[in-house]
DNA sequence: CCATTAATTCAACATCTATTGAGAGGTTGA
DNA sequence: TCAACCTCTCAATAGATGTTGAATTAATGG
């Protein structure tokens, strides 16, 4: 990953309106939220801010679209997050896992078995 | 974590200098590095623009700061890290780990054993 | 105690970013 | 085709953010 899709990633999730999208879409799923149903979930949103927050949020890369009717279905870009991630903590350890082993077992994700899940 | 905090700590990734500064301080591991050293790792950085993102990032919560001598030692905040990330992927699967299983496998810190890897 | 080194603080300026409200583009079913 | 619906675009404004250079604080060694 290049660092400046990195500091337009993290730049996208700096903003509480994207920060709650993009949240709201990691959780659910690989279907999506249509535009309105994603103002609905978020509240008090005027459709111009929204849309504004959305067209963002895909020039980044962390969400994408699809057009359904007259709908407009957005959803998560794992992928994207995931390499966002670890484009962060690129050789956090160095050899020593010890050293962040505790960080990374916060993650709390149950795609992602840590040491203590013995998974 | 809060949000709050989650949206300070994207803000503060999301410029050039800053990212640099914690990508290297994640490298760099727990002892951390002196301002002046992070400074010519970095190259061509003023010492006022360099103190004033550092501050930024210390209050982000992303580094932390300690003297020693007339220096002033700067790391990363692994469990700070850790949160930030976790707080992004929070119910990531909802039940359904093959969605973002690859997606998590990317993370390729030696500290995050993955299904794939079998550790 | 003075000179030197390390790093911070401050104010001014330029730049970037988000919000608002009005209007326009497509899509559907009658 | 028309009306209803969902969403996007645009220009103006207000607010937040980063850079610069000079001055300041703090610690060390002779």
């Amino acid at each position: 990953m290049e660092e400046s899709q990195a500091l337009a990633a993290f730049a996208a999730l700096s903003q509480e309106t994207r920060l709650r999208i993009v949240r709201l879409l990691v959780q659910g799923g690989p279907e999506g939220m249509a535009a309105g149903a994603i103002g609905e979930a978020l509240g008090g949103a005027t459709t111009s801010r929204l849309s504004f927050h959305l067209t963002h949020l895909e020039h980044s890369g962390l969400v994408q679209s699809r057009r359904d009717g007259r709908f407009i279905i957005y959803s998560a870009v794992y992928p994207a997050l995931a390499e966002l991630v670890g484009f962060l903590m690129q050789d956090c350890c160095q050899g020593h896992p010890e050293i962040c082993a505790p960080a990374v077992a916060a993650l709390n994700c149950a795609c992602a078995p840590t040491p203590a899940r013995k998974a």
